[in-house]
RNA sequence: GUGCCUAUGGUGUAACGGUUAGCACAUGAGUUUGUGGUACUCGUAGCGAGGGUUCGACUCCCUCUAGGCACCCCA
């Protein structure tokens, strides 16, 4: 860089014309075409935000653990497109949901094309399982993905417009036995992370017994119209399902003695439910029965289930910290082949950190430095910077002030950071080819020779610290 | 998408229809020459944006934007 002079004035030209008008037409220009003003600085879009290094150390830790969950039980990572076709969305999740009626974002690209920024996964990864020709590998195939997801809804606590889903899917099986690892799966991850979480769970059939069951559900509640709330009369109309988690009171009470979708369920999917609640006995993963219990998505059949934290379990807005089901209709429904079946759930990355963060959990992005390196002249930082070099390849990290030039002020970071040694290279040390370690609590310093103090610097962290700190790997990025 | 609440330097905050908008932390430079934790000095940096009311607005009103909460919905 070249050094710039310090703030000039700039000497104002006094014979400088006057120009009223014209600054004000370009300003106008500007406004119109939209930009905002030059100096002004940019705002985030609504909904949209940066996930800053206060918070990598919980997403790293999340990351982690669903990886290795994911590779404990042999799921193969996928990546998938964040833009697909619109009618993906809308042939699965249904036209009729919020998700896809007002929440996508959806536009024409340039070659003139509906698409949309991916408001959930599971659809990419049943086109993913249908367009790879998945069905001629061993089934079930078990696919796992983590990225950012799109939904233009109203920001919230733990709800953003880009928000990050880790998600697990089995396609090829319909064995109840899927649904339970599944859920055992989710609820580990999150048990490992240190929350208490609980699963409801719910089953909502095949299509052919849920239609039976909602023409029976809009039967009753017709009986009770008049005492509906608007927005229920509206759910009524419009997806009766949804009347069932309606937190209207006297919705509540007539919920009671409303029919229940399990008595409606035929004797197969009944007994697929049976069988996955049994699994879940057996392993101990504590559920909860929640027939009112549905999801806003068209593809789910048979089971539905959501994590949600367990001392949330009283409170009105509890969150889910992720769900799933089975979806034994969607692989078909985007031309794959008939009855194949699925299963899959996703967890919310930033409510799973939310919930980490109000327990207190918040470990480092990175293993602290214990070393810091403080240089006095240009001839030191060229030796500083090989010395650099040398650290890394010994993973030690070493951590420095280049914005500072005083030595005094290095220590001062040094100090700060909290260090255990600082090595000191000044002009001195340059010529004589050594380098200075400072203990920075005793104070002590030894004059070393500067070829051996990675060696050296190593062996004093390795006394230190009894175990080997700096040996561990690197947190890996899912 | 609906309703309610909120908006002051990087962070947390104070005040007022008229003051150089105060404080703390953080940050930068320094308290003589190459040695940290304390102390001191000085500096950088703010009324979310745009309109109005007013002699005068950070303060009152409106709109927008953003955040929070509830609803809707969902991860």
């Amino acid at each position: 860089m070249i050094p710039m002079p310090a703030k000039k004035k700039v000497p104002t030209k006094a014979t400088a014309p006057k120009s009223v008008t014209k600054p004000a037409v370009v300003k106008k220009e500007k406004e119109e075409d939209g930009e905002q003003k030059s100096g002004k600085t940019f705002d985030l879009l609504r909904g949209f935000r940066d996930i800053l290094s206060d918070d990598q150390g919980r997403w790293n830790l999340i990351r982690d653990t669903v990886r290795s969950m994911a590779e404990a039980y042999s799921f193969d990572r996928i990546e998938l497109p964040i833009l697909e076709r619109s009618e993906l969305f809308n042939r699965t999740i249904g036209k009729g949901t919020d998700i896809v009626e007002k929440e996508m974002y959806t536009f024409t690209d340039p070659s003139n094309r509906s698409v949309s920024l991916r408001p959930e996964a599971t659809a990419s990864a049943a086109r993913a399982y249908i367009s790879h020709g998945m069905l001629d590998r061993p089934q079930p195939v078990k696919m796992w993905y983590t990225g950012p997801m799109f939904r233009h809804d109203r920001p919230q606590a733990g709800r953003y417009r880009q928000f990050y889903q880790a998600g697990f899917e089995s396609f090829g099986v319909n064995e109840p036995i899927v649904d339970a690892q599944l859920i055992v799966i989710g609820y580990q991850i999150l048990r490992e992370l240190g929350l208490d979480v609980k699963v409801q769970i719910n089953s909502i059939g095949t299509t052919e017994c849920r239609q039976a069951y909602l023409a029976e559900l809009v039967a009753y509640f017709r009986q009770h119209r008049n005492k509906l709330s608007d927005e229920d009369k509206r759910r009524l109309q419009k997806n009766p399902l949804r009347i069932l988690d309606s937190k209207e009171e006297v919705t509540r009470e007539l919920l009671e003695g409303a029919p229940q979708i399990l008595d409606w369920l035929d004797d197969k999917s009944k007994e697929h439910f049976m069988k996955v609640l049994e699994f879940l006995e057996e392993v101990e993963v504590p559920f909860v029965l929640n027939p009112y219990l549905v999801r806003g998505l068209d593809y789910y059949t048979h089971t539905v289930f959501e994590f949600v934290l367990a001392d949330d379990e009283g409170a009105k807005a509890q969150v889910a910290l992720g769900g799933g089901g089975r979806y034994d209709g969607l692989v078909e429904l985007l031309g794959g082949r008939p009855e194949t079946p699925g299963c899959g759930f996703a967890l919310g990355i930033e409510r799973i950190s939310r919930a980490l963060e109000a327990k207190g959990i918040n470990p480092p992005e990175r293993p602290q430095p214990q070393v810091f390196f403080a240089q006095l002249g240009d001839a030191a930082r060229r030796i500083g910077l090989q010395l650099f070099e040398d650290f890394r390849q010994a993973k030690i990290p070493v951590a420095e002030a280049f914005g500072k030039n005083a030595l005094k002020a290095q220590l001062d970071v040094a100090n700060k950071l909290g260090v255990q040694f600082t090595l000191i290279l000044g002009q001195k040390e340059v010529l004589d080819e050594t380098i200075i370690i400072r203990d920075m609590e005793s104070g002590a310093q030894e004059i070393v020779d500067v070829k051996k103090v990675v060696g050296l610097v190593k062996k004093k962290l390795r006394h230190e610290e009894g175990v080997d700190p700096i040996m561990q790997s690197p947190v890996e990025v899912a």
